[in-house]
DNA sequence: CGAAAATTTGACATGACTCAACTGGAGTGG
DNA sequence: CCACTCCAGTTGAGTCATGTCAAATTTTCG
């Protein structure tokens, strides 16, 4: 199993010690994911929290109309997951799907759930985490009621470089809240 | 000292035993605060987390043209603060200021970091705590992605009904991203 | 190589903003 | 308690940003 990733982003917030490793992953389990596999589907509650080793995923809403709505990408070394869904155990409304042929460690809410009870640093770990996707998010809702869509676009080229070589426009159009078409004309514009 | 909503508020979470309520309640400070008085401005660091027991708090941006965009409301029972300063120590780009005269409840960085230390609860509580706060902010920003203005306003009023009804409709647009007179005639086409 | 998806382009339609003027009500000071 | 000011809300005309639809072209992946 392909654990070095895993670890080696914890040591980026408190370390874990041996026996909290050895703890954690126990616990996980390794998947190959292929392109256009979905981890999570509508109407599925969602029970696990993703870690991704390599490749990339989209988290997305359907609209009446049946355009996709994206909310999130996960590549290397990002957790995904429908939150909501996974804590309330309740039916989730979005998809999870890989956009890229992917390796993940997936860990069930019952197993995350012992963690957190049996070794206090995990909630540690997990409250930091979520607070930094949260500052992530805030700055995004920001721009969504502030800006305009040639200024939402450079943003994430910028903020996300990484991603946005390796996404279809399409995507991140979808991301950011226009039309492909629309973004087309901007990307015209800019040259 | 006005303890009582604090206390119930942490038992809708893990309930805080006598030691714990005692180990928050000496690091609290009260204040009063005046209707239109800041206890966040631009360029200031963020020092506290601050607990609304009474009043109505906005959270928001200022524009290269002066405008103001909402981020975030907090009336009774809610947490807010800049996390993104309070954690990484660096100055505000956001104000929060008090829309109604309020009564909060106000723990340093510090402070709070020692109860994380202390006592794991903490972790715990306000990882569920910023949990939820994650969720709330992922609908917001799908709606911004997928939604008309008309629907966004329509979603806030049903989200938050007691908001809507003690806040000028000039917040709300700024909340859900466009002009006040634009909120202005979408009002008048419902009638 | 071939099918499916992504991208581009243009004409047109609509959503949303700007600016300016006007109205009414709420807060403030005398 | 009154008079005043100021801010929230409304309305309309004109403009700009973004969406829709359809067609043609290019790229990607199996």
């Amino acid at each position: 199993m392909q654990t070095t990733a895993i670890i080696s982003f914890f040591d980026s917030y408190l370390s874990l010690d041996e026996t909290e490793k050895e703890e954690l992953i126990n616990r996980l389990r390794e998947r190959k994911i292929k392109r256009r596999q979905f981890i999570l589907q509508e109407n599925d509650t969602c029970k696990h929290f993703t870690f991704v080793v390599e490749g990339c995923f989209k988290m997305y809403a359907v609209d009446k109309n049946g355009y996709e709505h994206n909310l999130q990408f996960a590549a290397e070394n990002e957790w995904i997951a429908d939150i909501e869904s996974l804590h309330k155990e309740k039916p989730s409304h979005l998809y999870i799907e890989a956009i890229e042929p992917s390796l993940i460690l997936q860990i069930a809410k019952q197993d995350l759930w012992d963690l957190y009870n049996l070794y206090p640093k995990f909630d540690r770990n997990f409250r930091v985490i979520i607070e930094n996707k949260f500052i992530e998010l805030q700055s995004r809702v920001l721009q969504n009621i502030s800006s305009t869509a040639q200024e939402r676009y450079t943003t994430f080229l910028n903020q996300y470089p990484n991603l946005a070589n390796r996404l279809p426009n399409t995507q991140i159009a979808s991301y950011i809240g226009i039309t492909p078409e629309f973004l087309s004309k901007i990307r015209a514009e800019k040259l």
